[in-house]
DNA sequence: GGCCAGGTGATGG
DNA sequence: CCATCACATGGC
């Protein structure tokens, strides 16, 4: 057992955090300990890590254990790229508090950027996500997550891409997926057995790159890239225009009458370049309050 | 019961 | 290139 400390830069707003993470119902999450147990697959092997918060928002303190030392650099690398503890939070703000949305941007200061524990998994799980209200998306993925995944040291692994790729669309339908929905979802999982895709690889790609690597896919369109580029490799400059939600929280937020068109999206998002993902979670943040 | 949900692909101009 | 529509199903 080894364990490290992290301290991030303040303010890092840890209820935030615990809070966004626990709308995935299968999120490991100990409220009471402030610990969260993470699936993480590795370049060799995989590993259950705990990252438990002992700060507070204006004295962030994290410690991460782990079981294998030889395999510490890279989950504390992973585990600093998951849960943004290498963020810039008076960066942000002094980039973002001058704009159109600065209000907003001084309620939700210190509101890190959360990624999922690969680019695989985000990627299916946003295809699944998509066009659907979240308590049902969030069903959906358990079911297909309990079904087919692995459990360790109660935490969830997301299905391997093996598994999903022999699945049949029927036994999708029986999780309530739709036709097209459980076709897509097999279809990625089969280019990533065969080569055809490999997700690794977009770590090196820009966003324009990666768009043109990724929307070809069936079932893939620019609001699952978007999603990809944020909630993947944890891109800071990503407005997803497509996003039904975004587009509302903005609605709300500058007292439209209608929903921002794409030419407002694209002025907001260079506005609030490069850090627009901020943003992005800040808008999500207000929905739901 | 009707509209909406953190969309996408197919079709037709 | 843009507008519209079918898709599916639960949530409210």
């Amino acid at each position: 057992m080894w364990s490290e400390m992290i301290y991030p830069e303040a303010p890092y707003d840890v209820e935030r955090l615990f809070g966004r993470v626990s709308m995935d119902p299968l999120q490991y999450i100990e409220f009471e300990n402030r610990l969260l147990k993470v699936p993480l697959v590795l370049n060799q092997g995989e590993a259950v890590v705990s990252v438990q918060s002992q700060g507070t928002k204006e004295r962030p303190a994290f410690e991460v254990r782990g079981e294998e030392i030889s395999t510490k650099d890279e989950v504390i690398s992973r585990i600093r790229a998951m849960y943004d503890f290498d963020m810039k939070p008076r960066d942000i703000l002094g980039t973002l508090d001058s704009t159109t949305i600065g209000e907003l941007v001084e309620q939700y200061a210190g509101m890190p950027i959360i990624c999922e524990p690969s680019t695989y998994c985000t990627l299916l799980k946003n295809i699944v996500h998509q066009q659907l209200n979240m308590k049902f998306a969030y069903t959906l993925t358990y079911r297909f997550v309990t079904r087919y995944g692995r459990e360790k040291d109660g935490v969830w692994f997301y299905p391997d891409a093996e598994v999903v790729s022999n699945l049949t669309v029927e036994e999708l339908r029986e999780l309530q997926f739709s036709n097209r929905k459980a076709e897509y979802v097999i279809g990625v999982a089969r280019r990533m057995v065969n080569g055809e895709l490999n997700m690794d690889e977009l770590t090196e790609l820009s966003n324009e790159d990666a768009y043109k690597k990724l929307l070809p896919i069936r079932g893939v369109g620019p609001w699952t890239v978007e999603c990809v580029l944020l909630f993947g490799l944890g891109r800071k400059d990503i407005l997803p225009a497509g996003d039904v939600g975004i587009q509302n929280a903005i609605k709300k937020w500058f007292n439209l009458t209608s929903k921002p068109t794409k030419e407002e999206l694209y002025a907001y998002h260079e506005k609030w370049s490069p850090y627009s993902s901020y943003v992005s979670m800040y808008l999500w943040e207000s929905l739901s309050e």
